[in-house]
DNA sequence: CCTGCATTCTTGAACGAGTCAAGTAAACAG
DNA sequence: CTGTTTACTTGACTCGTTCAAGAATGCAGG
């Protein structure tokens, strides 16, 4: 069990949010609340923000924050893909590295920084959105 | 005058903001109000925030939102450059487009979405901060 | 140089995601 | 089983940002 090897105990909660997030990625807080609550109707909300935390930091999970939404989380973790993002109805999917792989992720001037990390969104219309007069699902 | 040119009115405030980010790079609204207060003190903080949107809009100025900061402004618009982010200090710089240019830029698997911009955000730790033992600001 | 209207700014309240704090409940080492 | 440490519940609160109504200002046209 995951949570055993990143020293953590196993509660419900805990174990609720995990299976909701490897069920639906990019969940937000308050959709995870809503997913774990159907098996344990009585959990709080903050503790939904604590197992995210806690998850987060264990590194068993993954906060995403694409611009104008709110925290969304994922469980797939450790292998550094990055997202595509619909600017008309804030789809989400997920992008293998980039083409090229390494090389990408070197700014051309680190100005000194070490770098760790590199994080790539893309932005675009996803299939649905981008044709012509179909049923698009317009955000907002 | 870039207002002009963007079709939206001169008015103090707006000359204001746009003074300050051409000198502030990545600035947070508050900054930016205390700066405009300066020159213009009876300014509301809800005009900053009208201004910095409409500017915005109009694309004379880039708003950016890292992952747990609140958003910041830049007045470096139309060349797609990216952002060095410290995780200890919270600097933020400026870089030009990742090496090898447009190859960076496209997903592996487009998934059918018609991608329009590839956002990167490189973290690590600024000199100041990864150097041993220097007089590093943390943050928090 | 005026006039009038649309846009912008002021003032003040409201919203919502996320956090803090104190006390109760539950996991697990011994 | 027992005790201690770590989670969870409850409820208040913070802070960045937005909403709304009315006053002020920019500027096109006369």
């Amino acid at each position: 069990m995951s949570l055993r090897g990143a020293a953590l105990r196993v509660t419900r909660p805990r174990l609720a949010v995990l299976a909701v997030l490897r069920e639906h990625a990019h969940a937000t807080t308050d959709e995870v609340l809503g997913r774990v609550r159907v098996q344990l109707p009585e959990v709080s909300h903050q503790a939904v923000y604590d197992v995210l935390r806690a998850l987060t930091t264990a590194g068993l999970v993954r906060r995403i924050e694409p611009q104008g939404s709110v925290a969304r989380y994922e469980a797939r973790v450790g292998d550094n893909h990055h997202h595509l993002v619909c600017r008309s109805c804030a789809r989400i999917v997920d992008v293998d590295c980039v083409v090229g792989a390494a090389p990408c992720l070197t700014p051309s001037a680190s100005h000194g920084f070490t770098v760790d990390e590199a994080e790539v969104v893309f932005w675009g219309l996803c299939p649905q959105c981008s044709a012509p007069s179909s049923d698009r699902k317009e955000v907002l």
